[in-house]
DNA sequence: CGCATTGTTGAGCCGCTTCAACTACTGTGG
DNA sequence: CCACAGTAGTTGAAGCGGCTCAACAATGCG
């Protein structure tokens, strides 16, 4: 298959979930920065390294900016609640309790965006409409997080899940301005097995038939999607619910 | 076992998870009352009629504040996405996509309060907290959110999901204000087996065998818990991750 | 180059599904 | 108020999908 630069990719800030709190506004036909000095750019967390632990005082809105996390239930070490690339917020949940859910951990050298709760506050006075993109923020993750979950529970299949799955990924890619069709994941095999609720030997033979009935080619952690069309028919959910999927 | 009364109960305000959008402000010292005229109160939902389509344009907050819901994956009526009870708002993250994302059918006679975008909007003009309300209200549902798929997904058993699927319900009944222990579940044993990906016959095994070991005394749709500690044991996760779930 | 980790493959077993028969409800009309 | 029909829930037997465990192969790292 062709070969994938695995170089960390940085995601565009005008592919990213966060952009909203982040971009410069239009104020009186004038544009605005106001989050130079405010938003962290760019942490680095070096592979297999925590950003955070669940119980941890949720203080920023964090958000990948390049890289990849799992997010792990804490006292489990072995169970994986999700996953989050490039472009897209971590946690965000953790805002209502105050505290984080999850421990964070890296997959692979990462870096993070971060800015603070209270820089949105104070940014919130000055600027009206500042908060309502907030909130709309809010509800793009809870859209997402309820695809996600229609997608993998309920009563499915191994194929059907890692169907889902690969597709979900792609799409995910997809929005964030990466190749949809040919990536890298950076998760192991046990990882997406426990996410999935599969046995990791199960994930690979699944893999292997996908493989074998021409509809992705993987190799290690390499894959390329060789019929997204099949894949979404496997994952046997209504189009709609695949469009804007995560 | 006891008979408990099938009438339906209300919410009380105080109990509600919408009434961040309701209840009366204090604006200067003084309480204001802006919903008046506003909020729809207690809209009429018969058994087995709908309240909303998936792709229905999503116009207004609506909260249960009698009876109960199910959310069905359109096209699939036989995939249930999720139940919502008595002060609990439904699908909120439609408000991302401007559509509905599931067909909301009601479980028995139920009510819903509604209060429009638009009011929301207009109100937070004048109320600069009022977005605050509402921000912290998203995170509040993306919390549960995750919870929930924390709870549902990964390789579980069916005693496991079961486990948690009670004691999630028994703790989203005492947050709303209703007995924890002793309660009625609207829906039918097929919902509940789809809802947790299992088949009918399952569902109701798993349930006499609760019975026997004295977890639960149940006789059609009555539920008495018995021993909610060792349910949650069952459910097997952190006890952090059951306190405030639903 | 050698060790450690990760991924693949195989055999046997267990839990859940399927399907079907049966029983218990619920509601409706006589 | 009872009879009956239709629906919902329970129970049993059989088959199979995915798990477990273990051996082996491949990959990555010092």
């Amino acid at each position: 298959m062709a070969t994938i630069k695995s170089d960390t990719n940085y995601v565009s800030c005008a592919a990213c979930e966060m952009n909203a709190l982040c971009l410069p506004f239009e104020v009186a036909g004038k544009s605005l920065d106001l989050i130079e000095g405010v938003l962290h750019r760019r942490k680095l967390i070096k592979k297999d390294e925590p950003l955070f632990f669940a119980g941890d005082t949720f203080e920023t809105f964090e958000c990948v900016s390049a890289g990849s996390f799992k997010l792990v239930v804490p006292g489990n070490p072995g169970r994986v609640a999700g996953f989050s690339y490039a472009g897209e917020m971590l946690d965000a949940g953790a805002m209502y309790t105050g505290r984080h859910c999850y421990d964070a951990v890296a997959l692979e050298n990462s870096y993070v965006c971060a800015i603070s709760q209270e820089s949105v506050e104070e940014i919130s006075h000055q600027i009206p409409d500042f908060q309502g993109r907030l909130i709309r923020l809010m509800s793009e993750q809870l859209f997402h997080v309820n695809r996600l979950m229609t997608l993998l529970t309920g009563r499915r299949k191994a194929d059907e899940r890692l169907a889902a799955f690969l597709a979900g990924v792609s799409i995910r890619f997809q929005e964030h301005g990466f190749p949809a069709k040919e990536f890298r994941l950076s998760m192991a095999r046990d990882d997406i097995a426990s996410y999935l609720g599969l046995a990791k030997g199960t994930v690979s033979r699944v893999l292997a038939r996908f493989h074998q009935q021409g509809l992705i080619v993987s190799s290690g952690k390499y894959f390329e999607i060789k019929d997204i069309e099949k894949l979404k028919k496997l994952a046997s959910l209504p189009v709609s619910f695949l469009q804007q999927m995560r």
